[in-house]
DNA sequence: TTGTAAAACTAACAATTGTTAGTTTAGTTT
DNA sequence: AAACTAAACTAACAATTGTTAGTTTTACAA
């Protein structure tokens, strides 16, 4: 019908759920309800409620460190890596903003599939922090101790979700300049 | 015995539960096994699980557009007015870690005192706009679209919770000179 | 028309949920 | 000693939870 298996448009439904209330609020009531079934058929396509989750956030977890491992080892420049940086959390968060509010919300809720997150999520961090540090020995950025400008940086880039479908038409360009001077250059003439 | 009432205990140890699995995942029982009585007796101090959370959430909630009222209308400059609201989200951060986390991601399960929240959340959001208006009228601050500041600055400042309790003791002069100067300057050279 | 596979259904389960009622314990005041 | 109070307890409830088993519907290919 639309390109998509029922398993996904469960996932994708099941994500916009969690969004709104958290993973443990959902309940497969209410997923099949948005669905327009009964709970028990959504079993005709999931294994249970856990496997959702892990398909939601697992899905957007790999995306994030492919690409940032892409990035790091890339020839750019260290300005052009983290405006990369950027751009790939905007593009990602975009197009999966409900996905994006359950990798930050209810990873804690994954079962089999938690240890293979943190496993993403640190590697991400990883290269991350060493991109900072690069651009700290090139004199590039300041001296600022490494932790506050990832954390900074990071938890804005994170939590893009919460505003970006708040925007109307999402002016993608105009969102990853804006963060690029705000985040580089901060707000001070 | 340390100057709480037994409601104030159950209420500052479900703040610690809700941090960990959110809401919604807490039960009752969890909630009692960690105070080291049974759940039915947590109804001789509360009234229901619900109103735990409205007083965890709505006593900081107050806090903070409390303060950001006085700063706002004291005679500081722009740039000394910022740095007051980094310092108090710094100072209501290292106090109340666990309730902030509440703030963060269980305001949308209050029920009776959800309006109450979202004003206090409005007004408290008005007030800060209003500071990044005037510093733009004022040539203080860089004339970038006042949403992304007050968006990037807001959300790393509500999500100080993830990471200052990971700091050992919390030296919070540092952490409020580094984000006084990653936020307003920026990390760029 | 018949066979097949996808996807829905009804009905029910065992466990867990927030909560209530009534009772007991322990410490303090009269 | 008697009365009072704070705070715990046991036992149970009605509702909701994720999930299973078995059955029926739908649509398309043979």
């Amino acid at each position: 019908m639309n390109g998509l298996t029922r398993k996904q448009e469960i996932c994708i439904t099941a994500a916009r759920l969690f969004k709104s209330k958290g993973y443990a609020a959902v309940t497969m009531r209410d997923l099949a309800a948005e669905m327009g079934i009964k709970a028990a058929s959504l079993y005709n396509h999931i294994s249970s409620k856990e496997e959702i989750l892990n398909e939601v956030i697992l899905a957007i977890a790999k995306s994030f460190t492919k690409g940032i491992r892409n990035i790091r080892s890339s020839e750019d420049k260290i300005t052009e890596k983290l405006q990369a940086v950027i751009a790939q959390h905007v593009n990602l968060t975009a197009d999966y903003p409900f996905e994006m509010a359950s990798l930050n919300n209810d990873w804690m809720h994954l079962g089999e599939g938690k240890k293979e997150y943190l496993n993403l999520r640190d590697e991400y961090e990883l290269h991350f922090r060493e991109i900072i540090k690069q651009g700290k020995s090139e004199g590039v950025l300041k001296n600022i101790d490494e932790e506050v400008i990832l954390f900074s940086t990071l938890v804005t880039l994170r939590n893009l979700y919460i505003w970006i479908p708040k925007k109307g038409v999402v002016d993608r360009d105009k969102i990853i300049n804006s963060l690029n001077q705000t985040l580089l250059q901060g707000i001070e003439i």
